[in-house]
DNA sequence: ATGGTGACTTGGC
DNA sequence: TGCCAAGCCACCA
């Protein structure tokens, strides 16, 4: 596999934090949500939040992975709500059966724990 | 080398 | 509840 900037993988065959990313990104159920410092842990890089965001914002737009399924430690969605992104996301969160009180997600109900 | 930035998080009022 | 300051860490100019 090969990283978001076109690199090739690392010569010891290490997963990349990326490649941990995605696995874990992959693995989150329809209908349910993890949180950008979730996701870190859950992938065994912790301290991780502001890297899944950078990952994420460049995933490419005809990814299949999940990615609508992250939201902040505050239960909202971190992309404006009046970019195209983030309008795409509450959407595809509807869709799952995701419910918005006044912008909010409860983590109580959506939260994903394995 | 170095300081600014950001799809973040946490603790304290 | 909500706002703020710190902490955090890879990326970039």
């Amino acid at each position: 596999m090969e990283n978001i900037r076109g690199e090739e993988p690392q010569p010891d065959h290490q997963p990349s934090i990326e490649q941990k990313i995605y696995i874990a990104l992959a693995a989150i159920p329809q209908g349910k949500v993890v949180t950008y410092g979730q996701l870190g842990d859950l992938a065994g890089v912790p301290r991780a939040a502001r890297q899944v965001g950078y990952i994420l914002r460049n995933l490419p737009t005809e990814t299949t992975l999940p990615w609508h399924r992250v939201i902040n430690a505050a239960g909202k969605i971190s992309l404006g709500p009046d970019t195209d992104s983030g309008i795409r996301q509450r959407a595809l969160l509807q869709e799952e059966g995701v419910v918005f009180n006044n912008g909010r997600i409860s983590l109580k109900q959506f939260r994903w724990q394995p």
